[in-house]
DNA sequence: CGCCCCGTTGAGGGAGCTCAAAACGAGTGG
DNA sequence: CCACTCGTTTTGAGCTCCCTCAACGGGGCG
């Protein structure tokens, strides 16, 4: 592979001292490059899946990479491009929550994850704590941003009752105290196919509303079925 | 694709709520809590708007709040609904990107900000380039939520070219390394749509297609006044 | 009681999707 | 140098899902 070498050579340049003005953060890793690897991805192929355990983190030195995630029915939402001298893998998940194709001949440099753990057990605990918070809202957007861009009215809101019903549901009861409006502006649809959609799930009995913001789970499973587009 | 269903199995167990004796971050930030204040907002008020001075972080101690971004025209995207427990308010940026509104009475815990600067001071500089990189990578999302749940499809194809451009731009050039397909699965089109667009775009004197994946710029600002929806 | 806000329901239209085919460009072999 | 193939992009025609506009209903509150 032709590619491995240009990635040890841009390796090389890596650790060559950097120019003193910069604030990249590349900088900041430094420190890191020395248990770093070189990797080389060709055109197409795949860095690594969704659900992967997630061993590394990466940095591109040369190339493209696309990050995704699927529906079960094969629809794609991609939620990230990565360019040269961009950071991705890291978050609190111990597998990776999205998959990551070269989309060019790439060049990258991984860092061992292992690495970040161990620095940060020295870390303050709020820290930890912070990272793993803003890690968490990463994951939150990523999802929505599937739902967004590629699921159906029906799916969105199926969606959307499934994960309030995680958040502040108790049993097969949700309260939701949001107005239409707000949920519409937050599934990107109209307080009139919010509506709607809540009344033909009434009709095909995967809900119950005893008032428009009380909602009770009838067929959970179905629901689950539809928020994930089967 | 058992391995799907395993990250699915993760995504659902950062989502869901923390048992209460465990590591809650809410439980990590106690060491703050002297310095904290205790905030009370009424139903439909706004605690603080997009652009403002970002000088607090906030927990949600009950009620539940909205936040927002808008469109000039008025359209509006709900990032994320807070509720009981939950951060929000942090970010790299010294301003906050979203505003947050309370959608019913509201109590809430405030953390100054300068706090947390003064105590990532003492850290290593790459845990707070990391902070820096999720932080950034947040907004990107955050806007990516707006293209997708809010924005034409025309407005989408703008703002991602004008993206690309200053990712990887040179003067009034960007080239393109992913195909149509790609683009389409980051802006929630259809390959078709994409083209449609682009093809547009070309016959309104906005931009030339040199080849198909070569753009150049010839009405820069026409094109983000259209990615900004006017 | 009357007002207002919110939610529901209905009818029609349009932005973007689906399906299909043609044009194009890069690579390959004769 | 041309012919052929294969993948990508473009273009066309028709359709659908969701949006828009409009009317109606209901609950909370002065």
């Amino acid at each position: 592979m032709p590619d491995v070498r240009h990635a040890r050579a841009e390796i090389a340049r890596l650790q060559r001292p950097l120019p003193a003005q910069s604030t990249q953060p590349a900088r900041e890793f430094a420190a890191l490059d020395r248990s770093a690897t070189a990797v080389a991805v060709r055109h197409g192929r795949t860095l690594f899946h969704e659900g992967d355990p997630a061993r590394c983190f990466f940095r591109v030195i040369s190339g493209a990479v696309r990050s995704c995630r699927l529906l079960p029915d094969g629809r794609r939402q991609i939620g990230d491009f990565f360019l040269p001298d961009d950071f991705f893998g890291f978050g609190a998940a111990d597998v990776y929550l999205h998959s990551a194709e070269a989309i060019v001949n790439t060049a990258l440099v991984a860092y061992p994850r292992k690495l970040l753990d161990g620095a940060l057990l020295g870390q303050a605990r709020f820290v930890r704590a912070l990272l793993t918070i803003m890690s968490r809202r990463l994951t939150d957007t990523q999802q929505q941003m599937v739902l967004l861009g590629r699921k159906t009215a029906e799916e969105r809101v199926a969606t959307f009752l499934l994960g309030m019903s995680e958040r502040c549901g108790e049993g097969d009861h949700v309260r939701l105290p949001m107005t239409r409006a707000d949920i519409a502006d937050h599934l990107g649809l109209t307080i009139e196919t919010v509506s709607r959609v809540l009344t033909k799930l009434r009709a095909d009995g995967l809900i119950a509303l005893r008032a428009s913001s009380d909602v009770r789970f009838i067929d959970r499973d179905a629901l689950a079925e539809l928020a994930e587009g089967n």
